[in-house]
DNA sequence: AGCTTTATCGTTACATTGTAATAGTTGATT
DNA sequence: AATCAACTATTACAATGTAACGATAAAGCT
């Protein structure tokens, strides 16, 4: 699972991505039918946005006994990165600090995870200034 | 200023909007200076994204002694209600209320915002049952 | 007052993403 | 064998991300 260098994910790639983070390999249906309680995509959107994802390297796509099982090849600390950037200093607009604060309270990472996820947003911050 | 029915801002508009419910009316070149700080943006693509956001309403154009002036038709509250939502639902994956909270710690919400915030979310929340 | 530079403006363009319909395959059902 | 369901692959179109370019107008030079 590569690990470094923070993928640009759309709010769709995140969203998928964040089924398969939580569930493991995962069909198209299997991935759309958890997805559609959240937006009301028809099922070839969501084939179609899990096969470009597969094509750019976010998703690894195999045949098992038949159907295509999709898995994440995007650590989930480096998929939030993006995001929890942009939250913390555009919409909280809160010191990174305060808002990783919050993951370490809320259940949603496993400490490893939070670990990656702060040195990864430690990372990125040195190269760039974000404001 | 249009406070109700939330508006489903792409980051990029959201990004403009940011600048302009702090700076009120401002230019394209004073957005995009100041949103080059944080993207390697054209300024033609600052220009096309406002121009694509006054023809949608999400800005009011003026001229103004030659240049034209931009200014925001979305309440802070309002354009932030959607992300607010998909952060503490998918990313933070904590509970509204707690996130509402942080709000009530940080600084960039006044407390009338603040409220109008809450009742969005929870309108929202009505009709829908995000998951 | 002309001419050059600089900053806007409007137009056009192209790639990616969001969103989906539809047609082809194949195993299961009657 | 004909039909149904579930997948797959192909194709499509609108919105967004991103930007170049040509037309103008304002500002500064000579």
């Amino acid at each position: 699972m590569k690990t470094k260098n923070i993928p640009d994910l759309s709010r769709a790639e995140y969203d998928v991505l964040n089924i398969l983070w939580r569930k493991g390999r995962q069909s198209v249906r299997e991935v759309h039918d958890e997805i559609a309680e959240v937006y009301p995509w028809a099922y070839s959107t969501t084939k179609t946005t899990m096969d470009r994802m597969a094509q750019k390297g976010l998703l690894k796509r195999e045949n098992f006994h038949g159907v295509f099982l999709y898995m994440p090849q995007v650590s989930k600390p480096a998929g939030m990165a993006k995001w929890v950037r942009f939250f913390a200093d555009r919409v909280l607009q809160m010191e990174m600090g305060t808002v990783l604060a919050m993951f370490a309270r809320s259940n949603s990472l496993t400490p490893k995870e939070l670990e990656e996820l702060e040195n990864l947003l430690e990372l990125e911050a040195d190269k760039g200034e974000n404001k």
